[in-house]
DNA sequence: AAAGGCAGCAACCGCAGAACG
DNA sequence: ACGTTCTGCGGTTGCTGCCTT
Protein backbone atom coordinates (compact mmCIF):
# COMPACT_ATOMS: atom_id res chain seq x y z
CA UNK A 1 0.00 0.00 0.00
CA UNK A 2 2.78 2.34 1.29
CA UNK A 3 3.78 5.45 -0.96
CA UNK A 4 6.19 5.29 -3.47
CA UNK A 5 9.85 6.39 -1.79
CA UNK A 6 11.21 7.66 -4.74
CA UNK A 7 10.86 11.30 -4.21
CA UNK A 8 11.86 10.86 -0.98
CA UNK A 9 15.36 10.05 -2.21
CA UNK A 10 17.94 12.13 -0.99
CA UNK A 11 20.30 13.78 -3.26
CA UNK A 12 18.66 13.37 -6.42
CA UNK A 13 17.99 16.81 -8.19
CA UNK A 14 14.26 18.84 -8.04
CA UNK A 15 13.16 22.03 -9.71
CA UNK A 16 13.37 23.02 -13.33
CA UNK A 17 14.91 20.97 -16.25
CA UNK A 18 18.25 21.78 -17.94
CA UNK A 19 18.38 21.28 -21.98
CA UNK A 20 20.79 18.55 -21.02
CA UNK A 21 18.71 16.41 -18.57
CA UNK A 22 16.04 17.04 -21.63
CA UNK A 23 18.03 15.63 -23.94
CA UNK A 24 19.23 12.46 -22.04
CA UNK A 25 15.16 11.86 -21.29
CA UNK A 26 14.42 12.10 -24.62
CA UNK A 27 17.13 10.09 -26.01
CA UNK A 28 16.66 7.17 -23.50
CA UNK A 29 13.02 7.03 -24.02
CA UNK A 30 13.11 7.19 -27.54
CA UNK A 31 15.99 4.30 -27.85
CA UNK A 32 14.68 2.02 -24.99
CA UNK A 33 10.96 3.26 -24.45
CA UNK A 34 10.35 4.36 -20.75
CA UNK A 35 10.15 1.01 -19.58
CA UNK A 36 10.34 1.12 -15.48
CA UNK A 37 9.82 4.91 -14.62
CA UNK A 38 11.43 4.23 -11.23
CA UNK A 39 14.74 2.29 -13.17
CA UNK A 40 14.57 4.89 -15.77
CA UNK A 41 17.05 7.65 -14.34
CA UNK A 42 19.46 5.57 -13.64
CA UNK A 43 19.32 4.02 -16.69
CA UNK A 44 19.30 7.26 -18.99
CA UNK A 45 22.48 8.88 -16.69
CA UNK A 46 19.90 11.28 -14.96
CA UNK A 47 20.13 12.45 -11.11
CA UNK A 48 16.06 12.69 -11.09
CA UNK A 49 13.54 10.46 -9.33
CA UNK A 50 11.42 8.48 -11.75
CA UNK A 51 8.47 10.39 -11.01
CA UNK A 52 10.29 13.52 -11.99
CA UNK A 53 11.32 12.55 -15.60
CA UNK A 54 8.18 10.82 -15.93
CA UNK A 55 6.32 14.11 -15.12
CA UNK A 56 8.52 16.05 -17.43
CA UNK A 57 7.98 13.22 -20.32
CA UNK A 58 4.09 13.23 -20.12
CA UNK A 59 4.08 17.27 -19.48
CA UNK A 60 6.34 18.82 -21.93
CA UNK A 61 9.12 16.35 -23.97
CA UNK A 62 6.64 13.68 -25.47
CA UNK A 63 6.65 14.53 -29.15
CA UNK A 64 2.41 14.44 -29.68
CA UNK A 65 2.12 17.55 -27.55
CA UNK A 66 0.80 20.59 -28.86
CA UNK A 67 1.99 23.61 -27.41
CA UNK A 68 0.75 27.27 -28.08
CA UNK A 69 -2.32 29.03 -27.50
CA UNK A 70 -5.55 26.95 -26.51
CA UNK A 71 -8.15 27.05 -29.51
CA UNK A 72 -11.64 28.78 -28.68
CA UNK A 73 -12.70 25.49 -30.00
CA UNK A 74 -10.34 23.77 -27.07
CA UNK A 75 -11.75 26.98 -24.52
CA UNK A 76 -15.46 25.28 -24.99
CA UNK A 77 -14.31 21.67 -24.93
CA UNK A 78 -12.91 22.14 -21.61
CA UNK A 79 -15.94 24.30 -20.26
CA UNK A 80 -18.18 21.33 -21.97
CA UNK A 81 -16.26 18.67 -20.34
CA UNK A 82 -15.58 20.62 -17.34
CA UNK A 83 -19.68 20.43 -16.12
CA UNK A 84 -20.09 17.10 -17.25
CA UNK A 85 -17.19 15.35 -15.80
CA UNK A 86 -15.68 17.84 -12.31
CA UNK A 87 -12.05 18.12 -11.62
CA UNK A 88 -11.10 14.86 -13.79
CA UNK A 89 -8.25 16.32 -15.62
CA UNK A 90 -6.82 13.18 -17.58
CA UNK A 91 -10.18 12.24 -18.85
CA UNK A 92 -10.89 15.96 -20.16
CA UNK A 93 -6.92 15.41 -21.10
CA UNK A 94 -8.06 12.62 -23.41
CA UNK A 95 -10.52 14.38 -25.29
CA UNK A 96 -8.21 17.10 -26.08
CA UNK A 97 -5.53 15.22 -28.73
CA UNK A 98 -1.64 16.99 -27.96
CA UNK A 99 -3.08 18.49 -24.61
CA UNK A 100 -1.86 16.98 -21.60
CA UNK A 101 -4.01 17.27 -18.07
CA UNK A 102 -1.21 19.39 -16.09
CA UNK A 103 -2.21 21.97 -18.89
CA UNK A 104 -5.78 21.53 -18.99
CA UNK A 105 -5.93 22.50 -15.50
CA UNK A 106 -3.73 24.88 -15.33
CA UNK A 107 -5.50 26.92 -17.55
CA UNK A 108 -8.77 25.97 -16.15
CA UNK A 109 -7.23 27.57 -13.13
CA UNK A 110 -5.63 30.71 -14.59
CA UNK A 111 -8.22 31.48 -17.20
CA UNK A 112 -11.34 29.57 -17.63
CA UNK A 113 -12.02 29.80 -14.16
CA UNK A 114 -11.67 33.48 -13.60
CA UNK A 115 -13.27 34.37 -17.02
CA UNK A 116 -16.68 31.77 -15.79
CA UNK A 117 -16.43 33.69 -12.37
CA UNK A 118 -16.06 37.35 -14.32
CA UNK A 119 -19.27 36.40 -15.95
CA UNK A 120 -21.11 35.34 -12.59
CA UNK A 121 -20.90 31.74 -13.59
CA UNK A 122 -19.86 29.41 -10.97
CA UNK A 123 -17.10 27.57 -12.03
CA UNK A 124 -17.95 24.55 -10.38
CA UNK A 125 -21.74 24.22 -11.10
CA UNK A 126 -21.21 25.87 -14.35
CA UNK A 127 -24.61 27.77 -13.24
CA UNK A 128 -25.15 31.34 -12.54
CA UNK A 129 -23.60 31.53 -8.70
CA UNK A 130 -26.21 30.78 -6.33
CA UNK A 131 -24.88 33.49 -3.54
CA UNK A 132 -25.88 36.24 -5.98
CA UNK A 133 -28.74 34.42 -7.89
CA UNK A 134 -30.46 32.86 -5.05
CA UNK A 135 -29.70 34.98 -2.00
CA UNK A 136 -29.48 38.80 -3.28
CA UNK A 137 -32.80 38.40 -5.56
CA UNK A 138 -34.82 37.23 -2.38
CA UNK A 139 -33.55 39.72 -0.05
CA UNK A 140 -35.01 43.02 0.90
CA UNK A 141 -32.96 45.81 -0.01
CA UNK A 142 -32.69 46.75 3.08
CA UNK A 143 -31.17 44.01 4.06
CA UNK A 144 -28.83 43.83 1.42
CA UNK A 145 -27.80 47.61 1.83
CA UNK A 146 -27.51 46.76 5.87
CA UNK A 147 -25.12 43.32 5.63
CA UNK A 148 -23.26 44.15 2.74
CA UNK A 149 -22.72 41.24 0.22
CA UNK A 150 -19.28 38.94 0.69
CA UNK A 151 -17.98 41.46 3.29
CA UNK A 152 -18.35 44.44 0.99
CA UNK A 153 -19.93 47.49 1.94
CA UNK A 154 -23.03 48.49 -0.26
CA UNK A 155 -25.27 51.64 -0.75
CA UNK A 156 -28.63 51.54 -1.03
CA UNK A 157 -27.95 52.22 -5.07
CA UNK A 158 -25.53 49.17 -4.90
CA UNK A 159 -28.10 47.16 -3.38
CA UNK A 160 -30.87 47.96 -5.69
CA UNK A 161 -28.33 46.79 -8.88
CA UNK A 162 -26.88 43.53 -7.12
CA UNK A 163 -30.86 42.87 -6.59
CA UNK A 164 -31.33 43.41 -10.06
CA UNK A 165 -28.42 41.48 -11.35
CA UNK A 166 -29.78 38.47 -8.99
CA UNK A 167 -32.69 38.36 -9.91
CA UNK A 168 -31.44 38.30 -13.55
CA UNK A 169 -29.34 35.51 -13.00
CA UNK A 170 -32.00 33.59 -11.22
CA UNK A 171 -34.07 33.70 -14.20
CA UNK A 172 -31.16 32.73 -15.99
CA UNK A 173 -30.47 30.15 -13.95
CA UNK A 174 -34.46 28.60 -13.84
CA UNK A 175 -34.02 28.57 -17.60
CA UNK A 176 -31.03 26.73 -17.60
CA UNK A 177 -32.75 24.22 -15.20
CA UNK A 178 -35.58 23.82 -17.19
CA UNK A 179 -33.65 22.77 -20.20
CA UNK A 180 -31.55 20.79 -17.80
CA UNK A 181 -35.07 19.25 -17.07
CA UNK A 182 -35.54 18.03 -20.59
CA UNK A 183 -32.13 17.54 -21.31
CA UNK A 184 -31.34 14.57 -18.38
CA UNK A 185 -34.91 13.41 -18.07
CA UNK A 186 -37.71 14.57 -15.22
CA UNK A 187 -36.28 13.32 -12.03
CA UNK A 188 -38.26 10.89 -9.78
CA UNK A 189 -38.27 13.05 -6.87
CA UNK A 190 -39.04 16.63 -6.95
CA UNK A 191 -36.62 19.16 -7.85
CA UNK A 192 -35.58 21.49 -4.73
CA UNK A 193 -33.42 23.62 -6.58
CA UNK A 194 -36.03 24.28 -9.18
CA UNK A 195 -38.81 24.72 -6.46
CA UNK A 196 -36.47 27.30 -4.60
CA UNK A 197 -35.45 29.04 -7.59
CA UNK A 198 -38.91 29.51 -9.06
CA UNK A 199 -40.20 30.64 -5.63
CA UNK A 200 -37.17 33.51 -5.83
CA UNK A 201 -37.55 34.46 -8.74
CA UNK A 202 -39.41 37.68 -10.03
CA UNK A 203 -43.04 38.21 -10.98
CA UNK A 204 -41.60 37.81 -14.41
CA UNK A 205 -39.38 35.26 -14.28
CA UNK A 206 -42.35 33.35 -13.32
CA UNK A 207 -44.31 34.42 -15.94
CA UNK A 208 -41.40 33.78 -18.27
CA UNK A 209 -41.71 29.69 -16.58
CA UNK A 210 -45.56 30.46 -17.19
CA UNK A 211 -44.51 31.18 -21.06
CA UNK A 212 -42.66 28.34 -21.73
CA UNK A 213 -45.05 26.01 -19.84
CA UNK A 214 -48.26 27.19 -21.86
CA UNK A 215 -46.93 27.44 -24.95
CA UNK A 216 -43.82 27.86 -27.64
CA UNK A 217 -40.61 28.81 -26.52
CA UNK A 218 -39.58 30.83 -29.38
CA UNK A 219 -42.41 33.40 -29.29
CA UNK A 220 -42.95 34.23 -26.08
CA UNK A 221 -39.68 33.73 -24.42
CA UNK A 222 -38.53 36.21 -26.46
CA UNK A 223 -41.92 38.42 -25.74
CA UNK A 224 -40.65 38.25 -22.32
CA UNK A 225 -37.41 38.97 -22.25
CA UNK A 226 -38.12 41.55 -24.98
CA UNK A 227 -40.54 43.24 -21.98
CA UNK A 228 -37.56 42.58 -19.48
CA UNK A 229 -35.30 44.03 -20.98
CA UNK A 230 -33.19 40.02 -21.23
CA UNK A 231 -31.76 38.35 -23.25
CA UNK A 232 -33.60 34.85 -23.08
CA UNK A 233 -32.56 32.77 -25.17
CA UNK A 234 -34.23 31.65 -28.32
CA UNK A 235 -34.65 27.81 -27.45
CA UNK A 236 -35.88 26.85 -30.64
CA UNK A 237 -33.86 25.30 -33.14
CA UNK A 238 -31.13 25.09 -29.95
CA UNK A 239 -29.08 21.94 -29.68
CA UNK A 240 -28.24 20.88 -25.91
CA UNK A 241 -24.90 19.51 -26.12
CA UNK A 242 -24.63 15.56 -24.81
CA UNK A 243 -22.48 17.36 -21.86
CA UNK A 244 -23.10 14.25 -19.58
CA UNK A 245 -22.55 11.91 -22.86
CA UNK A 246 -19.18 13.28 -23.66
CA UNK A 247 -17.67 9.87 -23.55
CA UNK A 248 -20.69 8.41 -26.01
CA UNK A 249 -22.44 6.72 -23.53
CA UNK A 250 -25.76 7.51 -23.00
CA UNK A 251 -27.42 7.80 -19.88
CA UNK A 252 -24.18 8.73 -18.01
CA UNK A 253 -24.76 9.25 -14.32
CA UNK A 254 -22.79 12.66 -13.64
CA UNK A 255 -23.28 14.31 -10.58
CA UNK A 256 -26.27 12.67 -9.55
CA UNK A 257 -28.19 13.22 -12.89
CA UNK A 258 -29.25 10.97 -15.53
CA UNK A 259 -29.44 11.76 -19.03
CA UNK A 260 -31.13 10.00 -22.14
CA UNK A 261 -29.45 11.10 -24.80
CA UNK A 262 -27.96 9.29 -26.69
CA UNK A 263 -25.90 11.21 -29.39
CA UNK A 264 -22.15 11.45 -28.42
CA UNK A 265 -21.47 14.20 -30.83
CA UNK A 266 -19.68 17.31 -29.65
CA UNK A 267 -21.77 20.76 -29.98
CA UNK A 268 -22.09 22.10 -33.56
CA UNK A 269 -19.39 24.72 -33.37
CA UNK A 270 -21.67 26.24 -36.43
CA UNK A 271 -25.24 26.78 -34.96
CA UNK A 272 -26.07 29.46 -33.08
CA UNK A 273 -25.47 30.19 -30.00
CA UNK A 274 -27.53 31.28 -27.68
CA UNK A 275 -27.20 34.64 -26.21
CA UNK A 276 -26.10 35.38 -22.47
CA UNK A 277 -28.24 36.56 -20.05
CA UNK A 278 -25.78 39.62 -18.69
CA UNK A 279 -24.93 39.84 -14.81
CA UNK A 280 -24.95 43.48 -15.80
CA UNK A 281 -26.49 44.54 -18.99
CA UNK A 282 -26.29 48.01 -18.28
CA UNK A 283 -22.31 48.21 -17.65
CA UNK A 284 -20.94 46.13 -19.71
CA UNK A 285 -18.06 44.28 -17.30
CA UNK A 286 -14.76 45.00 -18.95
CA UNK A 287 -13.32 41.70 -17.95
CA UNK A 288 -15.61 40.86 -21.16
CA UNK A 289 -13.79 42.60 -23.51
CA UNK A 290 -11.80 40.03 -24.87
CA UNK A 291 -14.81 38.46 -25.89
CA UNK A 292 -17.05 41.15 -26.69
CA UNK A 293 -15.30 42.19 -30.17
CA UNK A 294 -17.18 41.67 -33.40
CA UNK A 295 -15.98 38.43 -34.36
CA UNK A 296 -19.20 36.59 -33.07
CA UNK A 297 -17.24 33.30 -33.31
CA UNK A 298 -15.82 34.57 -29.67
CA UNK A 299 -19.15 34.84 -27.94
CA UNK A 300 -19.17 31.27 -27.20
CA UNK A 301 -17.50 31.81 -23.55
CA UNK A 302 -20.16 34.54 -22.96
CA UNK A 303 -22.98 32.08 -23.29
CA UNK A 304 -21.56 29.47 -21.30
CA UNK A 305 -24.79 29.56 -19.12
CA UNK A 306 -26.52 28.45 -22.05
CA UNK A 307 -24.03 26.69 -23.82
CA UNK A 308 -25.44 23.90 -22.99
CA UNK A 309 -27.89 24.87 -25.26
CA UNK A 310 -25.88 23.73 -28.44
CA UNK A 311 -26.47 20.29 -28.77
CA UNK A 312 -30.18 19.60 -28.70
CA UNK A 313 -33.09 20.05 -30.70
CA UNK A 314 -36.06 21.37 -28.88
CA UNK A 315 -38.42 21.31 -31.66
CA UNK A 316 -39.58 17.79 -30.87
CA UNK A 317 -40.38 18.71 -27.50
CA UNK A 318 -42.82 21.20 -28.43
CA UNK A 319 -44.61 18.42 -30.58
CA UNK A 320 -44.13 15.73 -29.06
CA UNK A 321 -43.59 16.36 -25.51
CA UNK A 322 -44.32 19.72 -24.71
CA UNK A 323 -43.72 21.37 -21.15
CA UNK A 324 -47.76 21.30 -20.69
CA UNK A 325 -47.47 17.54 -20.66
CA UNK A 326 -44.35 17.59 -18.61
CA UNK A 327 -45.49 19.78 -16.36
CA UNK A 328 -48.95 17.69 -16.13
CA UNK A 329 -47.41 14.64 -15.76
CA UNK A 330 -45.29 16.36 -13.13
CA UNK A 331 -47.09 18.58 -11.51
CA UNK A 332 -44.57 19.14 -8.53
CA UNK A 333 -42.65 21.25 -10.95
CA UNK A 334 -45.11 24.04 -10.27
CA UNK A 335 -46.61 23.35 -7.27
CA UNK A 336 -44.52 24.70 -3.86
C1' DA B 1 15.31 52.60 -13.31
C1' DA B 2 13.93 50.02 -9.41
C1' DA B 3 10.67 47.69 -6.55
C1' DG B 4 6.55 45.36 -5.74
C1' DG B 5 2.60 42.88 -7.36
C1' DC B 6 0.58 39.67 -10.22
C1' DA B 7 -0.32 36.01 -13.63
C1' DG B 8 1.08 31.95 -15.90
C1' DC B 9 2.92 27.64 -15.82
C1' DA B 10 6.31 23.92 -14.82
C1' DA B 11 7.16 21.00 -11.30
C1' DC B 12 6.41 18.86 -6.88
C1' DC B 13 3.65 16.46 -3.27
C1' DG B 14 0.89 13.06 -1.49
C1' DC B 15 -2.93 9.97 -2.03
C1' DA B 16 -5.18 5.96 -4.12
C1' DG B 17 -5.45 2.02 -6.74
C1' DA B 18 -3.25 -1.30 -9.83
C1' DA B 19 0.29 -4.51 -10.50
C1' DC B 20 3.46 -7.61 -8.92
C1' DG B 21 6.06 -11.03 -6.17
C1' DA C 1 -3.97 -13.42 0.87
C1' DC C 2 -0.82 -10.10 1.88
C1' DG C 3 2.75 -6.71 1.59
C1' DT C 4 5.49 -3.93 -1.47
C1' DT C 5 6.30 -1.31 -5.50
C1' DC C 6 4.76 1.31 -9.33
C1' DT C 7 1.87 4.42 -11.77
C1' DG C 8 -1.60 7.87 -12.37
C1' DC C 9 -4.07 11.59 -10.74
C1' DG C 10 -5.54 16.00 -8.57
C1' DG C 11 -4.09 19.66 -5.66
C1' DT C 12 -0.62 22.84 -4.57
C1' DT C 13 3.71 25.33 -4.66
C1' DG C 14 7.07 28.32 -6.17
C1' DC C 15 9.79 30.22 -9.95
C1' DT C 16 9.86 33.42 -13.79
C1' DG C 17 8.69 37.12 -16.51
C1' DC C 18 5.65 40.90 -17.30
C1' DC C 19 3.21 44.90 -15.75
C1' DT C 20 2.33 48.73 -12.84
C1' DT C 21 3.64 52.26 -9.73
Amino acid sequence: MGRAPCCDEVGVKKGPWTPEEDKLLVDYIQKNGHGSWRRLPKLAGLNRCGKSCRLRWTNYLRPDIKRGRFTEEEEKLIIHLHSALGNKWSSIATRLPGRTDNEIKNYWNTHLCKRLLSMGIDPVTHRPRADLGLLAAGLPLSLLAAAGLSNQQLDVGSALKLQADAAQLAKAQLAQTLVQLLTNGVPTTPNLDLMSLIGSTSSLGQQYYQGIINGSLGAQSAALAASSGLMFPDLQGCNIPPVVCMDGLSSTEVHGTTSNLSSGTLPDESSDTPKLVSASPQEKPSSLECSTSHDTSTNSLESSPFDGLEGLNLEGINTDLGWKDLLEQFPWLTSP
